[in-house]
DNA sequence: GTCTATATGTTGATAGAC
DNA sequence: GTCTATCAACATATAGAC
């Protein structure tokens, strides 16, 4: 029991550190994308910051570019709590994707390094793995149920559940954040001259699919 | 006269082989950006490409961030005259606009490296000259008329021609071609997911500030 | 898991001969 | 304008002692 308990105790106690020491590291990943730019990050600044040798880092990480591959996968699971957070207390429909949407943005701004990385593909050679890459596959699935839930909803047409409509709103939210990021980069979201647009933008993107305004009886379907 | 004219010659020549250098200089260095990523370009490569040693290009180009800003400035000249091409011909109004900016995107397309130096700002520590970065802001004035105009000519409701359309427009543009080089590079304009979708977009952008569809007699101004 | 040592490569930029 | 030579950094990655 003892030895059951201080065996299990001693691997976790390795495990939760060695898993601390990754994420140290990717922390310091960060402060040095957002500071000298997304293709300045090196394992020798990594390793020099964390205060252990170059090569050490290597226990850590194969390669640089699996440190790139966490680092996205970081990027995902953030923005994906941050609209989580955000979206989970609310009803389906179109005030929860917007509320989404805002959350997502905000979640950009406050993280340019990471949402340089998801949104543009600024390292090059870099692909995220295919592991990291079905986290973002998910999060547009999840999107997907979340507009037709829209549509059942009546909230939106018909047109607002096609592939079609789903791309425009990538587009919308894509352009706000780099826009945002290319020209105004460090504003707040509530200040930014691009993200302070993101209400007219939603609502010029939903306009578009928005359900005509019926008087008593509207083209009910038989 | 003979002297004179040699002369002149003489150093006519000599200018337009330094400059014939310089374009084969910015040639190859797209086509570095292109392979290998923005990031990738380097002094060294481009005198490799070009056959000469590395020092030599230092005649043409004082420094890595020289090349960028010509590249920069090329790249502003490029969609500058693909946009005037298609639009000097036609008259004043949305459908001009709508014509620029298709023209605006094929362009970036065709064109992703300098694109990408364009509307992201994928090298750290790099701004373009304030030399070079006042024709961005020319073209940004111009296309501000032709709203102005879109306008006055009751195409769109005067809201058209404030600074948040302008750059809910600028906004709509940036996602289309961001998302078509991040997640679909490549791809022609024509057959691209997101670019061709630029009309749906377009529809979307303008139909936020179009007028209201009077009748015989639809509020007309005294 | 950390270190030293090292191999091997790259880069930007300058000095100075021709 | 081209070259050689060189500097001073910087990088990724590996081998192997402890």
């Amino acid at each position: 029991m003892a030895i059951d308990s201080s065996q299990a105790a001693g691997f976790t106690r390795r495990a939760t550190r060695r898993l601390q020491t990754i994420e140290e590291a990717l922390d310091h990943a960060v402060a040095i994308m957002e500071a000298d730019g997304v293709g300045a990050l090196s394992m020798s600044e990594i390793a020099r910051r964390l205060g252990i040798r170059q090569p050490s880092l290597y226990k850590y990480f194969p390669s640089l570019h699996a440190v790139y591959d966490a680092l996205f996968a970081r990027g995902l699971a953030l923005m994906e709590a941050a609209v989580m957070a955000t979206v989970t207390p609310l009803p389906a429909g179109v005030a929860r994707i917007r509320a989404g949407a805002k959350a997502w943005i905000r979640c950009a701004v406050d993280n340019p390094a990471l949402a340089q990385l998801l949104v543009w593909r600024p390292v090059p050679g870099f692909q995220p793995t295919g592991e990291t890459f079905a986290g973002s596959t998910r999060q547009m699935d999840q999107l997907r149920t979340e507009f037709a839930a829209a549509v059942d909803r009546g909230e939106l047409n018909p047109e607002g559940g096609t592939p079609e409509a789903l791309r425009l709103y990538t587009m919308v939210l894509s352009g706000v954040i780099s826009q945002q990021m290319a020209n105004q980069p460090g504003a707040a979201f509530d200040t930014g001259l691009f993200t302070r647009l993101i209400d007219d933008a939603l609502d010029m993107f939903f306009a578009r699919y928005s359900v005509p305004q019926g008087g008593s009886d509207a083209k009910p379907r038989p």
